[in-house]
DNA sequence: TAATAAATTCTACAAATCAGAACATTATAT
DNA sequence: ATATAATGTTCTGATTTGTAGAATTTATTA
């Protein structure tokens, strides 16, 4: 494996890692996905993606207590690393000089 | 063909064809890739998303007038569609939302 | 202990991207 | 005119990233 850059969707589910901490596990990233990004995603594209994510480094996880639920496995919880976060942020600058540069040249992209 | 989201490469490129109008075509995206976002990628990955891209009409393209070079093939030059335009925004605007709950759940993430 | 719920892991497949060779077209030099 | 060099595009196969659903694991309740 050689990961070399960032995907679509590895991008997103960091983010949303991010944005979901302290309580970001599979489940609740779906949810998140669906409802605020409008991005249909199956729950082991989530875990295949998650655990890629750990490999670079992006991500470190551990298991959540057991709570007082109905039931069933314990949570994995996920949060984002500094490296996971300069990642992220690289990207983002660098999109948004690109997005800069568009408008100027294009103000009315009709 | 599904086509169903924008891949990593696939927003990249659109985005620079919107920022290079009106001269994108292969040669100059790879160069404006390269420079501005650090982003290798070789000639042929850029056609193919190309071709891709203007099946899905984000983006349109013609061919160049013979310019007074050193010889050669024609330029393709491609550029953005409406449509091309409006998935960048949707797609911007989503993820600006998941960086701003991000930052404010975790400001120092280290 | 059987049934149910919650979540993760496994396995196979499909789509996006990479890599480099092959090909085509135009201009210049001979 | 023919050969050569420059410029770009197209083709073919491999790798990485993303999809889909079944199987498995763990915990709670009847």
């Amino acid at each position: 494996m050689r990961g070399e850059h960032l995907g679509e969707l590895e991008e997103l589910i960091l983010l949303t890692v991010g944005s979901l901490y302290p309580e970001a596990y599979a489940p609740a990233i779906k949810k998140e996905l669906t409802e605020k990004m409008d991005r249909k995603v199956v729950m082991s594209s989530i875990h295949t993606v998650l655990s890629r994510l750990e490999n670079k480094q992006f991500v470190k996880s551990k298991f959540g207590e057991s709570t007082p639920e109905r039931g069933g496995k314990r949570k994995r919880l996920f949060e984002i690393t500094p490296q996971g976060f300069q990642a992220l942020e690289a990207l983002k600058s660098k999109r948004d000089a690109l997005w800069t540069n568009m408008l100027q040249i294009m103000p009315n992209p009709s």
